[in-house]
DNA sequence: TAGCTTTTTGACCATGCAGTCAAGTAACAC
DNA sequence: GTGTTACTTGACTGCATGGTCAAAAAGCTA
């Protein structure tokens, strides 16, 4: 591999970082070359596909985040706190995170690390969620493939209810956990 | 006006309704045209834009069922029962008529006979709330704009998660109401 | 039916995106 | 320095959409 093109590639990644870090997996690619100071025939040579691309830089770019995120809620007591937490912190994160979100909504051709991230966040997910339902604390008639949904439509909202400030969202967070929980 | 011109605006308006009742307003004019067996020109030049055609036929395609929805829930007793009607059928409402979710959401061109659609329903629903909180049964926390809120992302769900099932949609949104009642 | 006027047509422009490829450019080896 | 080969470019195709307009067609009237 010649100079210019090792340069490259590693410029490419770096723009697609930048990039995908604020507007998404799906950001055109155009945006990418622009930020990268290459033209889109380039990324294509290199990378192959938009997914190619998306694949070199999602560990960089989410999978922290994500994993990050299973290990402090693992790391708390109590069932009800484990599962809310799991979901505020999922939620807040596609909130902040549209690359993230993309990962969590399945928005994108579907790709070995995309999966193994979504696959390994919806587990942990469906194991908190049958703790706090075997301890009472969450209602019974949900199922994990529920909790995927409320993912999934939080992800949509996120995306298209971008006027909304952080605060709100965060704040009516708040309405979906409570009728989550289990009425005594 | 002339005769074919008169044959034609009927149907494109009868086109119009099919079309839109299916794929909500936003579904591409030619296949309006198409379905009217005239060509898009025709379209623009009978109703001047998009805009003017859907004000042609936002009074037959939703007006009535979004009004219908107020009378009934209008006539029920109990505060409680009254607000969670109100946002229960709104929200069918949205997941059942694509158009009456794009008004709701207020996805188009303001035009009149939409906007005053939108705000008689928002209207009705703020003075729901505001019973429900006054007999203490439902969130004191929750404001007029959190209500908008409420539809206008159920709506971006409805159209963007629409491999769930009716039933499904249904199930959920008990999780949501819930969450929205008064902790005793 | 001839001729005037209204109406319709569909090709056309513009926009935004994915993805491709012939031709130009630049690195590198000798 | 020069020739070879890797690399890059940007114009191109293709697709979907909104919207426009000169020319063709059709209705109407006398």
């Amino acid at each position: 591999m010649r100079a210019d093109a090792r340069r490259n590639v590693e410029g490419i990644r770096r723009a697609a970082l930048d990039v995908f870090r604020t507007g998404g997996l799906t950001t055109p690619l155009d945006e990418v070359a622009r930020a990268a100071g290459v033209s889109k025939g380039t990324i294509y040579h290199r990378f192959g596909s938009r997914r190619g691309l998306i694949d070199a830089v999602v560990n960089d770019l989410v999978a922290a985040r994500i994993n990050a995120i299973i290990d402090e809620v693992d790391a708390l007591e109590g069932p009800l706190l484990r599962f809310e937490q799991y979901l505020l912190r999922t939620w807040l994160l596609q909130y902040d995170e549209p690359a993230a979100n993309d990962v969590l909504m399945r928005t994108l051709p579907d790709s070995e690390p995309l999966t193994t991230l979504f696959e390994r966040s919806c587990h942990f997910g469906a194991q908190l969620l049958h703790d706090a339902q075997a301890a009472g604390v969450v209602r019974a008639d949900i199922t994990p493939e529920d909790l995927k949904y409320l993912i999934l439509e939080r992800g949509v909202i996120a995306r298209a209810c971008d006027q909304q400030t952080r605060d709100d969202y965060h704040r009516r967070l708040d309405f979906v956990l409570r009728g989550l929980r289990a009425t005594r």
